[in-house]
DNA sequence: TCATATATGTCGCAC
DNA sequence: GTGCGACGTATATGA
């Protein structure tokens, strides 16, 4: 074995044995983000199953229980486990057995190793802050605050995320001849399930009086197109860019924010 | 630093300075899985945006170009691409910067390291077969195969995913007393948005001719349950372990297969 | 705890 | 390539 080990916070050991991989991972795991490699198969069970045969895999075992096996290629693990209940390392036959198990839905994944590469670790990982922007909840607001600009029209909203029997529409108001708006926002292409959701929302309300569905969305699928003008729905293309830039203007300091709590 | 580097399969090294990262990783990607570990701050520009400060990050590039970003805690990378065209690798102000550029869509993925605790790698990865069972297709499947077990009466099933202009249902049969048959069938636990489909799907059927909408799922919610019910459908619980026996017993060829072809 | 809705979703398959 | 629905979806949020 060809070996490192220091009081840094970070360390690898290079080809170890087998009976020293699985020390330095038992020593590390819970507190470390830890990478093993090494030539393992894999098996999982739980609300799928799935096998791998032995070839190279890149586990990693975050202190939270997060489990990720990598194989060598493409960006999504062969198998994950969001968070670990219970760990088992144990050795058999010159091979390392690593069981995860996951209680809620009960899922277990089992590795077993028969040749480690190497063992990396990260003690006490420090996480940065971390955001995204122009979520769908911050055009909602967009369209809320400015409607003529993204919409076309004046219409005042009065109240955001209203519950129906049918579900929970995103924005509700009422347009310049005072009639009911129901908005529903997406912030990608809107396809069928958006009208139909929409459909039910505005079905709910069309009982006592007139009322508009109106889709806002970047885009629409021509399919849902069609449906939504065969049900007397409304489509308003919504501009993102403008969107983002109504919302950085109007509410800059939500990422100062955010900033200086950190 | 401490460094180890072998001719085997793998290597590492702990602790390098910001040159010798920067070599390691330039002369090990493409042909090799590289992980990284350090304290970087990311950014992402693409479909969406987003923005981690300086924290401590794990970065693995596969030899096809996948690149996955990590943070102390969670199964879900932080940042990811699928596929990288382009890789450029620097040093600025005592920082390494490593750029991820994906075209089409144009993504650019952005690490800039102000440490590195260690560069591991595996060169060549080898991947081992994979397979996965019981996916949705197969309930599909066996329920076309063996409805009486699993649905509790026997209907011919005489297309599968057949489209309508509402979209597309699973499975299409005729039942014992002749009626058209519409079954949705749901791996997991059927929700309301099922229940819509399914509706849509009979709907367009109504019009011509009474017609049965079946929802077959090993659980329903309980919104879904009363939708569904308003509306005029019916629901089977599904035994998965069942539906299992009866894939596995009836093309066990399939696993087989796969296994003779690797 | 359950239910709902989003996601840089990703993936696979039909067109 | 686009369109569309499934996913071991995971994850956040509200009831």
């Amino acid at each position: 074995m060809d070996g490192v080990d220091t009081d840094w916070r970070s360390g690898a050991i290079v080809n170890p044995s087998i009976a020293e991989a699985e020390s330095a991972i038992k020593r590390k795991i819970g507190s470390s983000i830890v990478v093993v490699a090494g030539s393992c198969s894999a098996e999982y069970e739980g609300r799928g199953s799935s096998s791998s045969t032995e070839g190279d895999k890149l586990l990693i075992v975050k202190p939270d229980g997060a489990v990720i096996v990598h194989g060598p290629k493409g960006f999504r693990p062969l198998n994950w486990q969001p968070s670990t209940s219970h760990i088992e390392i144990s050795e058999t036959g010159g091979e390392m057995l690593l069981k995860f198990v996951r209680r809620k839905p009960r899922e277990t994944l089992l590795l077993r190793c028969r040749d480690v590469w190497f063992v990396a670790w990260i003690d006490s990982p420090e996480e940065g802050a971390y955001w995204m922007y122009l979520s769908e909840e911050d055009l909602r607001e967009a369209i809320v605050r400015h409607p003529e600009e993204l919409l076309g029209e004046k219409i005042r909203f009065y109240v955001k995320e209203k519950r129906t029997p049918a579900g929970r529409a995103d924005i509700y108001g009422v347009d310049g001849q005072g009639r009911l708006a129901i908005v529903e926002v997406k912030r990608i292409r809107a396809d069928e399930r958006a009208v139909r959701q929409l459909e039910g929302y505005v079905r709910e309300y069309s009982k006592n009086a007139a009322v508009r569905g109106i889709l806002a969305a970047p885009d629409i699928s021509e399919k849902a197109r069609i449906l939504l003008e065969s049900l007397g729905l409304e489509f308003r293309r919504i501009d993102l860019k403008k969107a983002y830039k109504l919302v950085k203007r109007s509410k800059p300091k939500s990422v100062l924010d955010y900033l200086d709590s950190t």
